[in-house]
DNA sequence: CACGATTTGTTCGTATGTATG
DNA sequence: TCATACATACGAACAAATCGT
């Protein structure tokens, strides 16, 4: 399953047949990723390694820690929509921890960054919001 | 500077302390970030807790490894201009290791996907790209 | 209510590898 | 050749929270 000697670290092989599981469907969303100690045993390596691998995928935003009951798959809420002006600009980048906990934004989870026409600018979760330009005047 | 007795952990408030220097522009863009075993000296802290603030700040995309330079302090780049047409549609979430490839996107930089009306998708990097929606036609 | 089992979090130490200057 | 700096990996220990008995 994972080969030490192959040029690729040990804990990204492993992130990368987690991710590949998660992925295909076969670890489905809000189910429990096998625990770290599970993961020791399986593959043969330290709880240092496998912890890395962890790290990945929740920098990935593919996994969310329900501690101390497990690390599941992460289940992505249906989007919002919030919709687009003209004029207005749009960048994406990771929050700080301080924007993480006001909007109530899982690890590895982008906001984007909307800049009204006006200047002003409003802050969404990358993941539960969707922005959208109207095709037509609305009403 | 970090307390180990305080509710937070120590990678953690090593890792406010740095962002505070970063965001405050006293560690500017492209500037090396005190290497791990300076960080280990001048707070008295293993090199693994040094490694995990390190980690943090990656993870929110402030920092990029120079190996085996040293660390900076990420310069982002003046990002080009996409223009949204009506009808799309945009959301933003991490890039899999290999769309960081293909993209040529650093580690913490999320990216955004641009649905066309159409149905077709466009990626482009959160950091490099802004996207725009134009007030008038151009030209 | 107490206790143990489970699971993730934090931190230390140690060792070796790789690339740069 | 040597020093520096980050990467990978092992082992160990204790903490905190939850859950079942």
């Amino acid at each position: 399953m994972v080969d030490p000697n192959a040029d690729r670290a040990v804990f990204r092989q492993l992130a990368d047949l987690l991710r590949d599981r998660i992925l295909s469907g076969e670890l489905a969303p809000g189910e429990k990723v096998p625990s770290e100690l599970r993961l020791t045993q399986e593959y043969g390596i330290s709880r240092t390694t496998v912890r890395q691998a962890m790290a990945v995928l929740r920098a990935e935003g593919l996994v969310v820690v329900d501690r101390p009951r497990g690390t599941r798959v992460r289940a992505a809420e249906a989007p919002e929509t919030v919709t687009l002006r003209k004029g207005d600009t749009v960048i994406a980048r990771m929050p700080s921890p301080a924007e993480r906990r006001e909007l109530d934004i899982a690890e590895g989870v982008p906001v984007m960054v909307v800049t009204r026409a006006d200047g002003s600018t409003e802050l969404y979760s990358g993941d539960r919001t969707e922005l959208f330009y109207p095709p037509v005047s609305r009403r």
